[in-house]
DNA sequence: TGTGGGTCTTGTGTCGACAATTGGCGTGCC
DNA sequence: GGCACGCCAATTGTCGACACAAGACCCACA
């Protein structure tokens, strides 16, 4: 009945889906996730909805419980913290590798793209600077260069969706975009210089400032966490 | 007709099945994982079987290729080296954190264990020094004392399925029985001092040194094997 | 009126079956 | 003799249904 899907699969669909409900908050962190519901909300069987949920629960994006069914997974302000760290942790020793085997010219590219950042940040006076094809592609681009798969991944498909929930837009928020502008110019420096324990020093701290950021945002904001019911 | 499995799921037994044949060798990397075949040889239906494959395809033991299976991933030395790369980068963070939070009597538990682990090695002489309960639990203990859940999963969760595959025995094989457990001895050291940057260059140094010693391991077989016949 | 037991509903875990796609194989044509 | 086309089997993706378990609800009884 439904046309045949020919590229993704209905699971595959339904996973997308689901994600992008829990980011968009339609499913709020606690709430239960109803297969039989959401297999007719989603117009398919329980099947692939069962692959979806138990594909976001490799992903740590929901908790199951026993017989009891999946809830959207708790969020807090110590879990982002924690997954910041653990990102601190992985991008470091990205760095490092990639200063060990990134070509001449991928550190031409990166050139590039912070001079880029730096008219666009000249522009708009660091307003509403969007660096999601921005920020994200330097720093993804030296997890790239890394060279390492394992690390690859775990950077870019795991921490990535975890991060995600929190629609966590990456350092440059508000007026640390030229702050991050100048870290991010120390971090090239380090890696055109093939210094690699410099390398990983100037990423970890780039990165503790932008964690040190969301620990300190949340300390002014942490009581008022109520919410409809 | 099975007796009602009152405890784990059969999706939960098919996955350990399966993660134990594959780890055991029965299913050698590449081979293909029929979903029919595995459901009648375990005596259950598809349904179990495809969620076990599903999560062994989250933990990354196997690779799903779209609609013509998924078959037991490919391991290679350089994949080994990738994970204890990663290995290196998560346990110096969790080290560090550990050394901001672990209590004093974690302190002297940690110290009894190396005790424990000096007399296991003058007794064999570092002959076949199982430190499956000694090693893993002194990296263990310092991993749970992170304080970071993100990261205590992803060290005793995701990588340790990943490294389990190559029956990895840790640092402690052969002869640096000794050398590792200095090497723990100066850790230790730097997390009773307080010092998280000297533990967590320690622990580095420490899990560096296990994942030199797999390199060049290979190195030495990495031409047709012809060590003089 | 509070509590205990029993029932009843909801939902997950599991099963078997159908359909569509993939890859292999045989056959026919150039 | 080689290549291409088409058929066939095998396996995955998907579906609907059944059974047991967990929690909610209700009623009777102290």
């Amino acid at each position: 009945m439904p046309p045949p899907q020919l590229g993704p699969t209905l699971a595959d669909q339904a996973f997308e889906w689901l994600e992008e409900a829990i980011i968009k908050g339609d499913y709020p962190p606690g709430a239960r996730l109803d297969e039989l519901a959401l297999s007719k909300a989603f117009g398919i069987s329980r099947g692939p909805v069962r692959e979806a949920i138990l594909r976001l629960e490799g992903k740590r994006l929901v908790e199951r419980i026993a017989r009891s069914g999946v809830r959207v997974a708790q969020r807090s302000h110590d879990d982002l913290v924690q997954l910041l760290t653990v990102r601190e942790a992985l991008e470091g020793m990205a760095c490092r590798l990639a200063t060990e085997r990134i070509t001449a010219a991928d550190l031409d590219e990166l050139d590039k793209l912070l001079t880029t950042h730096e008219k666009d940040i000249g522009l708009q006076a660091g307003a509403h600077y969007f660096q999601k094809p921005g920020d994200y592609d330097f720093h993804f681009r030296i997890i790239l260069a890394s060279g390492n798969r394992r690390l690859i991944e775990m950077l870019s498909e795991d921490l990535y969706h975890m991060l995600r929930v929190y629609r966590y837009r990456s350092s440059e928020r508000a007026g640390r975009a030229k702050e991050a502008l100048n870290e991010h110019r120390k971090i090239l420096a380090a890696m055109r210089a093939r210094d690699p324990d410099q390398a990983e020093r100037e990423m970890r701290a780039h990165l503790a400032h932008a964690r040190r950021a969301v620990e300190e945002e949340h300390v002014s904001s942490q009581p008022p966490r109520l919410k409809r019911a």
